[in-house]
DNA sequence: CGAGGGCAGTTCAAATTTGAACCACTTCGA
DNA sequence: TCGAAGTGGTTCAAATTTGAACTGCCCTCG
């Protein structure tokens, strides 16, 4: 392999901060949504993904899909919310070994619950910190690397 | 509380790209780490704060500070890396519980040998995806974030 | 002096995450 | 029609992470 292309003041800024502000933020919603709505961000996300999907039910593995994680640790985080009543499972009556979780309705209104407050922290550590211009270059090259990946990982 | 102030399309966009950039890009950079350098992640931003600081050590405290991480993390993976010859606890001579981690020789050898490849795979997922344009505008908004969050966690 | 409050790390048990192995059941291809 | 390769989840042990409790030692007030 040739000299490798070390990164430049700029990209090295860029690359600092992606990491920072991701372990941060990370951090600050972790323990926001804990402290005032008793789940971890995993739950709190699989609940939001349920809630957003038609019929509120997705398949374990769209579930593991979405949140970016793997299988077992799906199996596991819907084995907790289904101990809490949050989510329930049920058999894909189509394919075989197919299983749906399903958001129940306590799980919903646990939902409705921590949403308000989760939104607020997420404005109060990113959204609101930046203008329309920062968000717009934010949500255009993020969107492009998500992507990018996103089709990388899958086959 | 009063009405929350939902997400408006924009913010939501930046906000999911944000998200999940940051899941996939640390994903990938993990797998990467672990093929071709056997470091974890965390081992490797070890290796990597320890060389960038004057005589290659750190206190324990600063490290968890500089990897955003709890004290018993640092602990633990320092520990790791100890087992494998690639650091070094030192008592600190001023303060009387003080413990620096100092990179070892080999220890600089390892980190010389994986950053490469590194380095190649973090332009690849992200920083030659973007424009300088985008660059700026991301070291800029996300160096604001990271910054607030590191003043506040801190007291 | 002497008790309380901090500080810097470590230790510990409990929760989580991961990847590999596995299971039951299809669907092909020869 | 048999067996090989998939699918879609689950299970399991091992590695990691977390927060809370603990250890010694310093400092400072009363």
């Amino acid at each position: 392999m040739s000299e490798p292309r070390w990164l430049d003041d700029l990209e090295m800024a860029a690359w600092q901060s992606f990491v920072e502000a991701g372990h941060r933020v990370d951090r600050a919603l972790e323990r926001q949504l804990k402290d005032e709505a008793g789940l971890s961000h995993p739950q709190y996300e699989i609940l939001v993904h349920l809630s957003a999907a038609p019929g509120g039910e997705l398949r374990m593995a769209e579930l593991a899909e979405e949140l970016i994680t793997s299988k077992s640790g799906i199996t596991y985080q819907v084995a907790q919310l289904e101990k809490l009543g949050l989510v329930r499972r049920r058999a894909c009556p189509e394919q075989p070994r197919g299983v749906y979780a399903v958001l129940t309705e306590q799980g919903e209104q646990r939902l409705r619950g921590a949403a308000p407050a989760h939104v607020e922290r997420v404005r109060e550590v990113l959204i609101d910190v930046l203008d329309r211009e920062q968000l717009a270059v934010l949500a255009e090259a993020l969107g492009t690397v998500g992507r990018r990946l996103r089709a990388h990982d899958r086959p």
